[in-house]
DNA sequence: TATGAATGAGGATTCATTCAT
DNA sequence: AATGAATGAATCCTCATTCAT
């Protein structure tokens, strides 16, 4: 009976968040993220009751969108290895087109604020990422090495090596390979 | 020989500096740090200008002990992968012995206020390890990378393989050594 | 019976703001007084037109409440000592049957939004005690003083009486009527 | 060795709090506190950490100061009735003259803010008072009632007869005399 | 130079009131 | 008329930095 709540403002909300927090790291303040979202002051807590609500609502939704890019057309896919090279191009190019969304990742990655729930909601996202890296080290040198491990090995050189595709745009293709191969060597 | 006082309550201050903020952020106040360091609040601005200042200072700091650590007796060692092993071994152990110096530098990694000078600082810094790798993975698939690629892989699967060391620390020199094994592969 | 429903609501509204205010004080704010109203947030607004519009007709309905309370029965009573005892006890057993009155009468007294408009009104409501009042203290030592002093006397022994009946509710009947003669020995 | 924390400022700013709560109620800024106390927005929190210290600090000072005000020059006189009358007339010439912080005690008084352990303070501050209307009861009709019971009435009696002497200055003196005949007539 | 009080801009959050539905 | 989202001024408090001692 009243205006509904919008869908759309929250996600501006968290769009403008993302875009702020880029910039300006985790020290952005609300009122810049509510005018970058075109929305009053206040109208950001109707929508978060904090600030920390906020960011863990921000963390959650950039890692959804990063493992649903990860696994997108992937379950098409046969053979495992083509699996995981498929993910992993996509990761990567979603990190590149989206430099905002990687880079306000990192910055909540380390923030105070994310709460050990939250973050165990992380894992749970990624868990379809997880199962596909499973099947690919199956047989590999890391066999028994703890699956965590594993993936956190995976997150860390994908990160370094985006961080060449962005620095060296011409060659982004050679460096995802490069790095798929690499990240491979080390798991098959 | 000036100033000896003096040089002690800068090294109290960037300690300080460190624990606060591995437990508080970048957020942590600088009226925080100045109490921790057992300072006054207004001397920590004699030592240093401004916040962004002391936080650049700590980052060139951490850097170099880290690097230190990394090539403590490395030199008298002729064996390249000897060499690496070494290396490695010593800057995943100083950051298992150091978790606050660590999650420092992880919160100043990503703080707006680190000037792009004081990174380039922390490659020049990083330049002696630079040199290890960039002999290890000469004859290896990875000889024509950029070597920052190859340092920016190494500091990633490292960091990935500390953080297992710390959750698991039964298994600490396992892991320290399945990671060294698994970046091993990557580059030789 | 025009708008009976409205009625209610409007009730509802000043029954709520009663205990809200008299649990948080002034400070109450008009969403959780319409949260307890079980009313929208905007509807007291159509109800009263701002909070201190709110709070003026908060104050002269529990003045008329404590009033009517004070009178009733009273008319049917000849005897003047016995009128004024019987409206003594009237008050004192509502105030302490109705804490969350008296407390928010306590508050709204002091409030800076309670115009001297209905300030005025509340003596108007207190004439029929102030009458009953004159007549009691006809003969007695303060027979010359004006009105308003005397009734501002009772007003004030018969609040430090309802604090001693509420904080020793055993004895409390005995309180009641020790604070009236007491209050008679210095009027009549 | 740096600026000595200053009990001028601090008597300021508990000087212009009375001011403004008296203008304003307890819904004053600290902000307009600090201006009033010609102080910074910030310097008002050096000294009270928060806004209810503030309050609470300024309940204590204040019935500090009526209390002393009512035993002035008391100790010199030995007729119980004689010391009653300076007491009460001390008090209600103090409330007189000091408007402000005889309505800025009416505020807090009734604020949520302030705590049990402060008005415990308050009824330590008011023991001298006590103790002399304990005497001047002694023989008379409330010499069995509860000792707080009679200190209530004498607030009530005198916080009513203030309000007709502040309303009727010209005939202030008679109004003094004719409050404390009355509430000398209640006790003794 | 060391200290810690002083400053005031800035931050998160609340709240009375308005307005779209 | 009822609802509750929208608004933005106002609030309490923090903090980097400056300054008197």
């Amino acid at each position: 009976m009243a205006r509904p709540r919008s869908e759309d403002k929250r996600a501006a909300i968290l769009a403008a968040a993302t875009r702020v927090i880029a910039r300006e790291g985790l020290g952005a303040a609300t009122a810049a993220i509510a005018k970058e979202a075109r929305v009053s002051n206040g109208s950001l807590f109707t929508y978060f009751k904090t600030k920390a609500d906020l960011l863990n609502a921000l963390y959650i939704k950039l890692k959804i969108a990063r493992a649903a890019a990860a696994l997108d057309g992937v379950a098409a896919i046969k053979n495992a290895r083509k699996q995981s090279l498929t993910s992993w191009s996509n990761t990567l190019h979603w990190a590149v087109a989206h430099p905002d969304k990687r880079r306000a990742l990192t910055h909540l990655g380390v923030s105070p604020d994310i709460t050990p729930a939250t973050r165990q909601k992380g894992h749970v996202i990624m868990a379809g990422v997880a199962r596909m890296i499973d099947a690919a080290r199956a047989n590999g040198p890391m066999k028994n090495a703890p699956l965590e491990f594993v993936v956190g090995m995976m997150t860390a050189v994908s990160d370094a090596t985006i961080d060449f595709m962005v620095r060296d745009k011409a060659n982004a293709e050679k460096h995802c390979l490069a790095g798929f191969e690499a990240f491979h060597r080390m798991i098959a």
